[in-house]
DNA sequence: CGTGCTTTTGAAAATCATCAAGTATAGTGG
DNA sequence: CCACTATACTTGATGATTTTCAAAAGCACG
C-alpha cells in the first residue's frame, strides 16, 4: 500500500517579463476580468516562470507566498499521507488559478507533468490589486465555486463509483474539456455531441491517473485494456486514447450498463 | 450495491421575520462581514425557514433560485447516482453558507438530519447586496477557499485511506469542530490539546456516516466497535461517542500505527 | 542497441461489500 | 405507562472487486 516517493526539489524562480496584454491564457483565466488598461497593473506584479516536467513548484505545507496562474502545460495537484500514499486532487492547465488557500500554508503540492509556463504573483501584492478591482475578486469566487462543484463530483467518484465507472468518468471529462483542456472554467455546457472517434491526450502517467481516481496503476491498465477489447476505445499509444463511443462511456460513468 | 431511496418532497417555505441583528449564527457566518448598519439591508432580503428532520430543502438539479445560511440544526449535502448510490459531500451546521454554484442549477441536494432553521436569500437579490458590499464577497471567497481545502482533504480520505483511517479522521474532525461544530469556518488551528474524554455527538445515522466516508453501514459499525474494544472510544449511545485518546486517533487518521 | 522506466498481464491475497439474522432503540397507540 | 412495531444498529458468514506481488513486454533515450 505504501509506496514511498522521492521528494523533488522546488523549482527556482526564472524571472522574465510578464506581457499580460498578449497572454494566450488570459481569455481562459481570471485575469480576463480586467480590461486592457488595468492589465498593465497586473503585469507589473507578475513573474513568468518556466517549470520542467517532473518539477514540484508548490510544496504542501510550505508558506503560501504566491498565487499562480498556469499559462502553458499541465500540472498535477496532490496531497500526501506520511507513508507516501498520494491523492491527486486535480490537474491544472492553461488558465487555471492556483493558491486560493486562506491559510498561511499551501494545502496541496503541485508538480509539472509537462513543461509549463506559470505566471506567479506575490500574495500580498496581488491582494492590493484585488481590493482595487472587485471584478477580479468576483471572478475568483466564480472560479472557486466551479472548483467546488468539480470537487463534489470527484468525491462522488472516489466514494461510490466502481473502477470501470471511474475510468469512464475520467475519459469523458477529458473529452468534455476539449479543446480548452480545462474543466475549471467549463462554465458553458461543453458541446460533446460530435460523433466519430474523439482523440484525448493523456499527458499524465498511469500512476497519476491511478492516484487521481483512487486506484492502482494495474487496475487502470486492466480497465483501459478491457474498454479496448469492448471496442469502446482505441489506445494508439499510452498517452493517447481514441474514444469510439462517447455516449456509451458517459452512460457507463454513471452506472448505466 | 444499488440501494434505491424514496425521493423526499422539498420543504415548503415557512415565512418569518429575519432579525439578522440578533442572529446567533451571525458570528459564525458570512453575514458577519457586514456591520450592524448594513445588516438591516440583509434582513429585508432574508426569509427564515424551519425544516423538519428528514426533509429535503435543496434538490440536486433544481434551478438554483436561493442561497441559504444555516442558523440552527444540521444538514447533509449529497450527490446521487441514477441507481441510488449516494455520496454525502459534507454536513452543514450553524453558520454554513449554501448554494455557491455558479451554474443555474444546484449541484447537490441537502436534507436536514436534525430540525433546522435556515436563512434563505433570493440569489438575484443577494447579488445586488454583494455588489454593494465587497466585504461580503470577499468573505464568501474565504469561505469557498476553506471548503475547497476541506474537499481536497476529503478526496484524500476517499481515494487513499483505509476504513479504519476514515473513521478515525471523521471522529477527529468532529472533535476538532467542537464547540462550533463547523469545519468550514475553522480558520484558526483548532485547540484540540485538551485531555480527558472528549464527547462528540453524531446527529447523523450510520448510513449517513457510511455515505460520507465511502463505506457501508456494516463497516462503519464494525470499525467503531473495534475502536471501542481497543479502548480508543466509548459508545454510550449510537449518537454519542467519547474519545478516550484523541492523539492516538489523530495518528491513526494519517496512517500511523 | 542496450538500459531504465512505464505499461501490461497473470496469479494470489486482502479489504471491504453483500447477504443474513439478531438486538437495541424510538416512536405510537392502546 | 407499557406493549408493539418500525427503524436503526450490530454481529456473523460468505463473496467479489480491487490490491498486492511478480514478471514480461513496450518504449524512449542516450
Amino acid at each position: 500500500m505504501a509506496q514511498l516517493r522521492a521528494r523533488p526539489m522546488v523549482v527556482e524562480a526564472v524571472r522574465t517579463t510578464a506581457p499580460c496584454a498578449g497572454c494566450e491564457a488570459r481569455p481562459f483565466s481570471v485575469c480576463n476580468a480586467l480590461d486592457l488598461r488595468d492589465i498593465e497593473r497586473l503585469s507589473s506584479l507578475a513573474v513568468i516562470i518556466s517549470v520542467d516536467a517532473g518539477r514540484t513548484f508548490i510544496e504542501e505545507g510550505d508558506p503560501a507566498e504566491f498565487f499562480f496562474n498556469v499559462t502553458a502545460g499541465t500540472a498535477k495537484l496532490f496531497k500526501l499521507l506520511p507513508d507516501g500514499r498520494r491523492q491527486i486532487t486535480g490537474f491544472a492547465s492553461m488558465g487555471t488559478f492556483l493558491g486560493l488557500a486562506v491559510s498561511s500554508t499551501y494545502a496541496f503540492g503541485a508538480e509539472a507533468v509537462e513543461p509549463m509556463h506559470i505566471c506567479r504573483f506575490s500574495r500580498t501584492r496581488l491582494r492590493v490589486v484585488l481590493d482595487e478591482f472587485p471584478a477580479m475578486e468576483k471572478r475568483l469566487l466564480e472560479v472557486a465555486s466551479n472548483e467546488l462543484v468539480a470537487a463534489q463530483e470527484q468525491m462522488l467518484l472516489l466514494g461510490r463509483k466502481t473502477a470501470r465507472e471511474r475510468l469512464a468518468s475520467f475519459l469523458v471529462s477529458r473529452a468534455a474539456a476539449l479543446p480548452a483542456q480545462d474543466t475549471l472554467l467549463a462554465d458553458s455546457p461543453a458541446p460533446i455531441d460530435r460523433h466519430g472517434p474523439l482523440r484525448v491526450s493523456l499527458p499524465m502517467t498511469r500512476s497519476d491517473i491511478a492516484d487521481y481516481l483512487g486506484l492502482t496503476i494495474e487496475t487502470v491498465s486492466r480497465t483501459l485494456t478491457r474498454f479496448k477489447t469492448e471496442r469502446l476505445i482505441e489506445i494508439p499509444s499510452a498517452s493517447e486514447i481514441l474514444i469510439r463511443d462517447l455516449a456509451l462511456l458517459a452512460g457507463l460513468s454513471t452506472g448505466m450498463r
